[in-house]
DNA sequence: GAAGGTTACGCACAACGTAAACATG
DNA sequence: CATGTTTACGTTGTGCGTAACCTTC
């Protein structure tokens, strides 16, 4: 239930461990970004990171799915990748 | 660019090749599920279905797409149910 | 003329940015 | 007290359902 555009922003979220780096690297506001992450920990109801106000880190769960989310997002890409090859004539067969 | 949920609509539809009993499935109108489906293909510059007003199939391009798709979406979950259950305790060692 | 896909239209909820608030080093 | 995250608030845009429309069998 959380979308495409949430699961991108953990991802980047977890490389960066910064909500104002992140969020400009998004192309957002931090607080857009705060609530995001919120929202996808809410819904999955687990604590992706653990915050203070100096510092960003990954939970044992955050680093679990920012290990895995890459290669599973990579892999959608490629399924959207070759939909667009098939139409753009393929092989011309 | 296209969200989850409407990559969902598309596997479903692709399932049904009927846009009623798909939309019913997904729980939302006929209509709504059109304009899903239309603008997944808009996005992606690709036509996926080939509709007459009596008739749903896949292009080529939407056969690759919907045969991709369960795997990918499956290895999404996969990934989301790794973090939650990283979180409600492990094996708590 | 019935069944099924699409377009028009009005509305509601989700998501944003700005700004203020709060916490920590 | 400077840096960085979160909450409050008002606004905008996205996405929906209903209903009307068009096409095909």
């Amino acid at each position: 239930m959380p979308e495409l555009r949430d699961l991108r922003s953990v991802v980047v979220l977890a490389e960066e461990l910064h909500f104002g780096r992140a969020a400009a690297r998004l192309g957002i506001s931090a607080s857009a970004l705060s609530r995001r992450v919120r929202a996808v920990e809410a819904e999955l109801g687990v604590v992706l990171f653990e915050r203070t106000s100096r510092t960003v880190e990954l939970t044992e769960a955050g680093r679990e799915l920012a290990t895995r989310l890459p290669a599973a997002l990579r892999q959608l890409d490629r399924a959207l990748a070759a939909a667009r090859w098939h139409s753009d004539g393929g092989w011309q067969v």
